[in-house]
DNA sequence: GTCTATACACTGATAGAC
DNA sequence: GTCTATCAGTGTATAGAC
């Protein structure tokens, strides 16, 4: 799959969109941004896309889709739980790396459109493993099952392992100023490091000692 | 102090963009629908504030400076590290289920405008004790060294505890909505069993044992 | 202080020429 | 397909009467 990006006018709208839109949300961002982005005039956007909000769907169904496969893929995995925990952290923080802005921008839209959230996951349907959540739950019984972890509710430990991931980068202006005095290479080393201080975190907390 | 606050137009007004901006934020929000919600027209709006970015400012200012004497209470009150971080994930937990919107409002915010951050910090340097960090750092520094918990970077230690804090917030429609099915009442239990269930995560990772 | 009326720029979207 | 011109609506903000 994963088929070369044929460079067309639609395709330049929609890369000019992606960026705008992540970047400054639906209210913050105006078709003649986009059009200014992309070189053409306002027209074009209705013409390939119709209205705003169409384009929208668009831009925020493609920056949902890019994380489902480090799910689906983590967990499909035959390796041991211990081991599928540092995979993912480890994907996910460098795909987040190189997205910074995605997962505020979905976070900020779902806050702003809750409803959104319903049509965005049927249309992803045949994309998620419709029971990865159910291997997941599964595999942490097992693992208490095994006493190998503490007992644990699944959804907390979810949660937890996301959060842990997620908010350095949605919190990062915040963070960066109070926590590091604004300093911005401090702070990226500080999200390197993360990859290894996540996983002992957790791992830490429910390895039965 | 916390005076009673008298009920004219000019506070009608700010609780009426209070409500609305940190539902909708900047952008979203029209002074015509805050002038609306406070029942009266716009042109008292820009009367009593002058401009909408004005009047933001002052939203903003208030929902920052409502999270502020948490942090310092807790911090310097004189119980063991612990038993702090047990009455600061209790308090703050309780503090946001009261305004649920806030912590969503202000990420959002500080990522539209970055600058915003050194200004509203300047804003309130008399309310923050400007060494609470410091504090932090040093209390647990001595805990490590005291061989109480294992060693950990500080900055490690504090983004995880704020990150497990708020991210069941600012992500809860698409948590309730994949892991918990969108049974509201069932992510209310989940948010107040948190309290318990954060502090036992992070003394658990940390402890020596 | 509070209102109505209005200025003026900008928004998303459409019509129609090429 | 791409452009210019333009629409109707809405945005913030101000002027001026009371």
């Amino acid at each position: 799959m994963a088929m070369e990006q044929e460079i067309n006018t639609e395709s330049t709208i929609l890369k000019a969109a992606k960026e705008i839109f992540i970047k400054k949300g639906f209210d913050g961002t105006t078709m003649k941004d986009i059009a200014g982005k992309a070189g053409i005039n306002k027209s074009l956007l209705h013409y390939y896309y119709r209205s705003k909000e169409n384009l929208f769907r668009k831009v925020l169904g493609e920056a949902f889709k890019q994380f489902i496969p480090v799910v689906n893929k983590t967990m499909m995995t035959d390796i041991s739980f211990f081991e599928k925990i540092e995979i993912f952290v480890e994907t996910y923080i460098d795909m987040i790396t190189e997205n910074p802005y995605i997962p505020g921008f979905v976070l900020q839209e779902l806050n702003r459109n809750p409803k959104g959230i319903t049509e965005l996951i049927e249309n992803f349907r045949g994309y998620i493993k419709n029971n990865a959540l159910e291997l997941i739950n599964e595999q942490i019984q097992k693992e208490v099952n095994a006493g190998i972890i503490n007992p644990v509710k699944p959804q907390h430990l979810i949660t937890n392992l996301i959060a842990l991931l997620i908010f350095p980068f949605v919190a990062r202006p915040i963070l960066q100023t109070i926590i590091f005095n604004n300093d911005v290479e401090l702070y990226n080393m500080f999200l390197k490091e993360r990859k290894k201080e996540v996983v002992k975190f957790i791992i830490n907390s429910i390895k039965k000692k």
